[in-house]
DNA sequence: CTTGTCTAATAGCAAATACCGATTCAACGA
DNA sequence: TCGTTGAATCGGTATTTGCTATTAGACAAG
């Protein structure tokens, strides 16, 4: 059976008539009773009774049309559908980015990017930054929104989140009033951390940062997430430095308060494996790229 | 785009190795290389990147496996169910039957024939034995359950049912009683009938048996259903003549009477139009005269 | 009864295409 | 540098597809 023994018997079904079918399928009479005949001897079942007459579908004629017209029609969908995802307007992302994202622009670039490419589905996954870029290494992500400095070579990034740390208080604790705060107070203060095998590179940072200001951080919490970090503050447990996306986070009894010394901002990085040949990942590149442009 | 290509993608989607994939199917290495770029041309789209180290499949190459895969799944269906068809074992038959076939063997029939043929769907309607015969002329019904004796030429027909004539009488009627009714007991009694445009031979043979027994039958209510009728006369406003099997409806309040005097049995035909060439309907008619076997 | 017309099937031939073997080209690895 | 491996390319052959002409069967008109 081919597809062209489908499209010749459908013509024929319409037009109950070799003749007019074959002229409507540019081809001359003969070969259109031979395509038949082919397509029957195929199926197993004859089509069509034909006689000088009259050609009248036969009972397994009838059952074979939708049959054939789906065929065609699903063929036809394949391959546009195919054709799409070959040019980035179809097809599926699996996403994976730092909670903080959720507070520094990925809502708007999902939104936007869904809005224009409904076509696109996009499954979007919570990973630390070590753990996407294990995902990313294995292929079990496209793309993942990272804070990390240490990139492999084999994967590509740009650039898309830069933001201050800021000093993360309890709303009652006596420096959270401070408009900037000097960061020697928070020496002897009991800090909360991510930990360091969820974000190794946050910890490194944390440590920097108070090293340079003169004292050594008192780490008492590792926690497993930038929310839990600031709802233990929150509940007067403790301190923390953390980026100020979180300042949107709106977890009551938390209070931010900025640094009066600039530290070298923290840095979220949009990473992907450059060998990955998807177009669809080209095109929501396109839209990361747009929204970091405005942001900046 | 041809089913050959499908075939062949899909080989080297597993492969992705073209001369092991060439093996596998049975051709030499360039054909494939060809038909692959064929396909590809025809989708628009590159399904695999290859160089001379590996094949791998694009975006749009795993997005074409499953779509190809279920469009050769679906020809073979389409296939083999069109051939079922062919061969009387799939399809669909529309039935007419008169109500009165629901206490004569058709649901015998109906379900001996759905267990051994369960890919065969019935559509059954009730429809009057005239409306029958029209829905059979302009092929809407293939086959009908009638109680008629003039059939048109172009129907064949099977005898399915035969039956006698009892009287229908309330149950506290005087005559209720009798073992055998002596049919000219009933002049003067009110008549109910079926209406002559519903089933034009069931009325001409009432009027008949009345006649032959010497007086004229007083008809008071015209009815639209067997059902209606026996109802009337359970609820003792009059009696009537119905086939012996609408003994076996169950209406509260009527009771049945053989008469004296053998009646012209009355016949059930299954009728249906010779010239159609439907091998399901040829497969419902062994039914149909295996069950007609048994019953006599 | 014959003839003409209409329709699908068949026959014989030409064009398109599908496939094969041999070869080429590119990328590694020894 | 050479040999190996794997895909693409090149001619040539075989198959398939389609065309024209013709045949066979069924009516309808004369």
């Amino acid at each position: 059976m081919e597809f062209r023994h489908l499209r010749y018997f459908l013509v024929l079904a319409e037009e109950l008539h070799f003749g007019r079918a074959a002229r409507r399928l540019s081809i001359s009479q003969p070969p259109l009773s031979l395509n038949i005949q082919q397509l029957e001897a195929s199926v197993g079942a004859q089509l069509l009774t034909r006689n000088s007459k009259s050609v009248q579908l036969t009972a397994a004629g009838r059952a074979f049309v939708p049959a054939a017209r789906a065929l065609l029609e699903q063929a036809a969908h394949a391959a546009s559908h195919a054709r799409d995802v070959g040019h980035g307007m179809a097809g599926s992302l699996t996403i994976g980015f730092a909670g903080t994202m959720l507070y520094s622009g990925l809502p708007e670039i999902i939104e936007q990017f869904q809005a224009t490419h409904p076509l696109l589905r996009l499954m979007l996954k919570e990973l630390s930054s070590s753990e996407q870029l294990i995902e990313l290494a294995h292929d079990r992500l496209d793309l993942g929104f990272v804070h990390t400095t240490r990139v492999p070579p084999e994967l590509s990034q740009i650039l898309v989140a830069s933001q201050d740390f800021v000093c993360c208080l309890p709303v009652n604790h006596e420096l959270a009033k401070m408009q900037l705060l000097p960061l020697r107070l928070l020496q002897g203060e009991p800090f909360a951390v991510v930990s360091r095998t969820v974000s190794p590179d946050y910890h490194e940072r944390i440590m920097t940062i108070c090293t340079e200001a003169g004292f050594y951080p008192e780490i008492r919490y590792e926690l497993q997430h930038w929310l839990s970090v600031v709802s233990l503050v929150a509940q007067g447990m403790g301190v923390a430095l953390v980026p100020a996306a979180l300042q949107q986070s709106a977890v009551a009894g938390a209070a931010f308060v900025r640094l009066n010394t600039a530290t070298k901002p923290y840095e979220t990085h949009c990473l992907w494996k450059s060998s990955r040949d998807n177009a669809a990942l080209e095109t929501f590149l396109k839209a990361v790229r747009l929204a970091s442009c405005k942001a900046h």
